[in-house]
DNA sequence: ACAATATTTCAACAGTTGTTGTATAGTAAA
DNA sequence: TTTACTATACAACAACTGTTGAAATATTGT
């Protein structure tokens, strides 16, 4: 992931309206929400969803596929992934910054983050 | 982590200069880094560069100590463990959402994220 | 074809953000 | 205490962002 995907992702999340649809899609997973089932839980209208969903989009984080007359979207984990990587890449440079740990946080399957 | 605090945090990091500056501190562990050192290694006027630092002190993400004439700022592991903790939470409904993976990125030792 | 539903697009406005230049405050050494 | 260095604060401006209301597009059922 380059810096300036990693920016736009994390300016795509960082609004509470974007936040909430995103992790709204993320506990949804693979069955997504329609921008309908969003729009009702969220409280958010229609056309200001729709603008969000666009960002979404655009930063890769979402992705959206056609149902009849319905869009279905979900959460892109790889993007998320990447973007999780991003932020963690070559922690502590390179050493084990605990004596504890050694883990790490991806929401789905993926390659592996440098951490410590 | 209240959703607030994700938001602020997000748009801390959704900025060039401060994610780099972020990421420099998340390499360089618990040595930190001056302003003066950020500022000569990002290439960034110090006034600007002591505006995102506040930034992200604000947001949580980096603390700052002082150690004679300098300043040494350091990346706060535990702030930003809780964001990607936010951010991955109760994925795919708590399901599996993935054959192969079951893994956390965190960049330091902490409490473990609800995952897929 | 028509009506109903689902979703997106557009324009305008207020509010927020980042940069720059200049000024200020704290610390240390001579 | 003067000088140099390190770091922060402030004001002004251009650029970007989010919301709202009104209109347009697409799909389905009658």
């Amino acid at each position: 992931m380059k810096e300036i995907d990693a920016v736009r992702s994390l300016a795509a999340l960082a609004q509470e309206v974007r936040l909430r649809v995103f992790r709204a899609l993320v506990v949804a997973g693979q069955d997504g929400l329609t921008p309908g089932a969003l729009s009702e839980q969220l409280a958010v209208p229609g056309n200001a969803l729709s603008f969000h969903l666009k960002e979404l989009t655009y930063a890769g984080l979402i992705k959206q596929e056609r149902q009849g007359r319905n869009l279905i979207y979900r959460a892109s984990f790889a993007t998320m992934n990447d973007l999780l990587g991003y932020l963690t890449e070559n922690c502590c440079q390179g050493v084990a910054c605990s004596p504890t740990a050694n883990q790490t946080t991806q929401i789905t399957q993926t390659t592996n983050p440098s951490l410590c």
